[in-house]
DNA sequence: GGAAAGCCTCAAGCCACTTGAAGGTCAAGC
DNA sequence: GCTTGACCTTCAAGTGGCTTGAGGCTTTCC
């Protein structure tokens, strides 16, 4: 009758999920996972529910939500109309950063591409790095987009 | 015939090139800048040159090279056949990173578009969340690629 | 002379983890 | 029964690339 509901060690829901086991005491820590079940030798032992918040988290991660953004999205009731539209409010925000990120490295990418170009290892001198600095040049003072910590 | 090499205080300079001021003392700890000249009144004053290469590694930052990157092109002399080779190595491995990043975007962009398209807002139940969650079934233990500190 | 703006240093905070130290638990093999 | 090794535990510190804050000079302007 214990089948119906499986209990898995750490190790065994780090695998089922692909996260690590440091990484899911991280989320616990975190407070996205709740307080877990313990054996008596103080081992944590999961769910199959757990595991599949796991794996949720680790998607939501995947595409380079913020944990704040995961937590949100966690205690959410789907069956609430406001619920569903602070959903998509989330979502909608996510996908703009993404997208602006997109066309960043899209620019990034041509440029490395060409200034790449400039050095085929045949002249008498690398143009590489005084195009870089060529390039440094043209930037002026424009300001950029701060650099965040976030990972997109 | 000061005129010839201008001097410009921490603020100038970031403003010259983008930076933040505590940013620029930063890349100086990190020793990107070597050590600066000083007023009598213990201020930084910075030359043209340091203001351009402040420029230079801002331009490096956002092709989201890591420090270490950056200091190892900084390094280099552009005359010498052996630092040309160095600096394509580091520029082909940065122009990989990049163009993997940008595939992963892509898939997730699409994801995150699919999903978005799943409420509209008119349905009785937002089918958002459950889709997510499908979604995170389907990973089963996928190892995922170990999601590190770089920015990108 | 007093306030605002700009400079200084040093320390701590941020995010999402990873890594390391020091140790408890458990099953298998000798 | 005792060791070995694989697992688990906690807590602390390290990572990268900054930002932010505290506390205190200097300089400039009114």
């Amino acid at each position: 009758m214990a089948k119906e509901n499986p209990q898995y060690l750490i190790g065994q829901a780090a695998f089922l999920s692909g996260l690590s086991a440091p990484n899911i005491r991280h989320y616990e820590k975190e407070g996205l996972l709740g307080i877990p079940g313990r054996s008596d030798n103080s081992y944590r032992h999961f769910s199959g529910q757990d595991v599949h918040r796991l794996r949720f988290i680790r998607l939501c991660r995947a595409m380079d939500m913020s944990l704040d953004e995961v937590r949100s999205l966690l205690g959410l009731d789907l069956r609430r109309k406001a619920d569903c539209a602070l959903a998509t409010v989330t979502l909608d925000g996510h996908i703009d950063h993404v997208r602006q990120r997109m066309t960043e490295l899209k620019t990034l990418l041509q440029d490395l591409i060409e200034l790449r170009g400039l050095c085929d290892g045949t002249g008498p001198q690398c143009r590489l790095i005084e195009a870089l600095h060529a390039k440094a040049e043209g930037l002026k003072s424009q300001q950029v987009s701060p650099r965040g910590h976030r990972h997109v």
